[in-house]
RNA sequence: GGCCCGUUGGUCAAGAGGUCAAGACACCGCCCUUUCACGGCGGAAUCAUGGGUUCAAUUCCCGUACGGGUCACCA
């Protein structure tokens, strides 16, 4: 057989020479040490948790290092390719804050090592391709998809490994240059297939986070190109990644069992491997026992699920971050202030085994998260989500800026502030009684039984006859023991609780009887901060309710 | 089924051949407190399992179980 030929009638078109990529696309010019990593999504319309996961990898990397991080497209499926899929991976990366140095856009590409669309550079692929057929170590297979299905039947009958490899590979490898050209003047469908030479060996790649992966070399004929002329994703990968000049590949674990194509692949182009990372699939607990996270059955997967419950980015990251180094937890309690992004992350850090997405742990990291910005910046973010996912909220919003402004300010900008907000979400639940409009639809908390309904009523006359909306907050709890005491409440709470008979309740019943008149909650911030953001008059009238 | 990866408390996890086996979230109790929150103190709770190697193994090796992945002209 003359390679060469066979090249020139498969590749007819195909002028240009690997040499001619290499000089195209040549060398980054990069400080030592520098990474240059990329996410690879498939343009399928939906984005999940694992691919942040990556690209938080990936981006801290490259930029920790003075290095390039890029977004690349694998869009070499056409059946699965979604419109305004790419439109969506960049929003929500946006909306994550993972910032590409180079890649694709939303109409085209940025960068000097493109196209980075896969679908966009088979002219590349076949410059490769073609060299593989001259030296002999690609052929084309006119095997049809019934043909491969029947060899896999009887390959499962007799125990024998699924796949083209071997005797079974005979037949199309064997082929006359005369019969493929008829074949090709027939316009038969065909797809090039990589002629495996195995040894017997075992491969072994050092991975940067699982450390040695030791197993057997590729043995099978796998599809290079499609009979579309696009490649498979392994063949796409290794020129890419070349071509591109990624230092590391960061992807899940899943890909471990393909290694040995990949592997293959650089060695036969004599090429460097680039530093494989492995990460570890993402986990749920599910009835006891632990699975990989599924887009059926877990919202909680897909990162719309995230921009929906208004759970705000950093809170994600940092969530993130925790799982992804385990030193992470505590760099945050040692410096409480600093971003996120001066995290010094690490590979080596790096689990070995599935992480479970515990949710609590996240709201806990966004109540931290949220206490630490500042009243302004609650607002700026709770407005903007609300704008989208609540506008009733937001028009209330827009109708109390400032009363809303002091409100979320209550018990912040301390050395320990409040943890109230977890989500921008739960934030129009909790903010609730702050606007009449929504007070109204409070299911508010019972009073303490302590105070007989007599007392109650009493006691509220009592306060709003001394209340003085000028009070200081010593005046004004000045004012609250008084009544306590004159009640039969104990005003230390600890004399109650040593001697229950001589009381009819403490302070605590008395204020809990105020906080919930004026927010519907015993659970709710202080109540002399609560009654000077209301206002005396929306005080005064919820007050007197009760009276 | 073959090949591969993994397994430290409920969860995330640190860890080294000899430790009282960190820390965080959640939980429970107490304290502080005008509620809540915060904070403080304390508690319960873990090395999947069976064999080796060793004076000593949770740590190293082998087997088993369990979980996961993969075996496409999908990524």
């Amino acid at each position: 057989m003359n390679y060469t030929e066979l090249a020139e009638l498969l590749f007819p078109d195909v002028t240009a020479t690997p040499a001619d990529m290499e000089a195209k696309f040549p060398q980054r010019d990069l400080p030592e040490g520098a990474f240059v990593t990329r996410i690879g999504p498939s343009p399928t319309g939906f984005i999940h948790l694992g691919n942040l996961y990556n690209a938080i990898i990936g981006e801290r990397l490259a930029h920790q290092s003075g290095g390039v991080f890029y977004l690349r497209i694998e869009d070499t499926d056409d059946k699965r390719r979604v419109d305004g899929a790419v439109e969506t991976i960049l929003n929500a990366m946006d909306y994550f804050g993972v910032h590409f140095d180079e890649g694709a856009t939303a109409d085209g590409d940025s960068g000097s090592y493109g196209p980075y669309r896969q679908s966009e550079r088979k002219a590349i692929y076949h410059v490769f391709a073609k060299q593989l057929v001259q030296e002999g170590k690609a052929y084309p297979c006119f095997l049809t998809a019934e043909e491969v299905d029947a060899i896999r039947a009887q390959q499962t009958a007799n125990k024998e490994d699924p796949g083209i490899y071997g005797k079974y590979a005979e037949k199309s490898r064997s082929l006359t240059i005369e019969q493929i050209s008829a074949n090709i003047a027939a316009g038969l469908p065909y797809v090039l297939r990589y002629k495996a030479a195995p040894t017997g060996k075992t491969i072994c790649v050092e991975d940067a986070i699982r450390g040695k992966l030791e197993m057997p070399e590729n043995g099978m004929d796998f599809v290079l190109l499609k009979s579309d002329g696009i490649p498979t994703y392994h063949f796409a990968h290794v020129i890419d990644d070349h071509l591109m000049r990624s230092t590391h590949v960061i992807r899940g674990e899943e890909w471990i069992s393909s290694l040995p194509m990949h592997v293959e692949l650089f060695k036969v182009f004599g090429w460097t491997q680039p530093v494989y990372c492995h990460t570890a699939t993402l986990m749920k607990l599910d009835e006891g026992s632990k699975r990989k996270l599924s887009k059926r059955k877990d919202p909680e997967l897909a990162l719309a699920y995230y921009q929906q419950e208004g759970i705000c980015r950093e809170a994600v990251w940092e969530f993130l971050l925790t799982i992804l180094n385990s030193n992470y937890e505590e760099w945050r309690i040692a410096d409480p202030v600093s971003s996120y992004l001066d995290f010094p992350y690490s590979l080596g850090k790096m689990s070995h085994s599935g992480a479970l997405v515990d949710l609590d742990k996240m709201r806990s990291i966004a109540k931290d998260v949220i206490s630490r910005m500042t009243a302004q910046e609650v607002f700026d973010n709770w407005k903007e989500w609300c704008e989208t996912y609540a506008p009733d909220q937001a028009a209330l919003i827009a109708k109390y800026p400032e009363r809303t402004l002091a409100a979320l300010n209550i018990g912040r900008g301390v050395p320990k502030p409040r943890r109230d907000l977890e989500t921008w979400k739960q934030a129009c639940d909790f903010m609730a009684f702050y606007y009449d409009e929504t007070f109204a639809d409070i299911a508010a908390d019972p009073m303490p039984e302590e105070a007989d309904e007599a007392t109650r009523k009493t006691f509220f006359q009592m306060y709003l006859d001394r209340y003085d909306h000028a009070d200081d907050s010593a005046v004004w709890f000045d004012k609250v023991k008084a009544i306590t005491a004159e009640l039969g409440f104990a005003v230390k709470p600890k004399d109650y609780k040593k001697n229950p008979d001589q009381f009819k309740g403490s302070i605590v019943h008395i204020t809990n009887m105020l906080r919930i008149a004026l927010t519907g909650h015993a659970n709710a911030p202080d109540i002399w901060e609560v009654s000077h953001v209301l206002g005396e008059d929306i005080t005064r009238a919820r007050l007197s309710k009760w009276a």
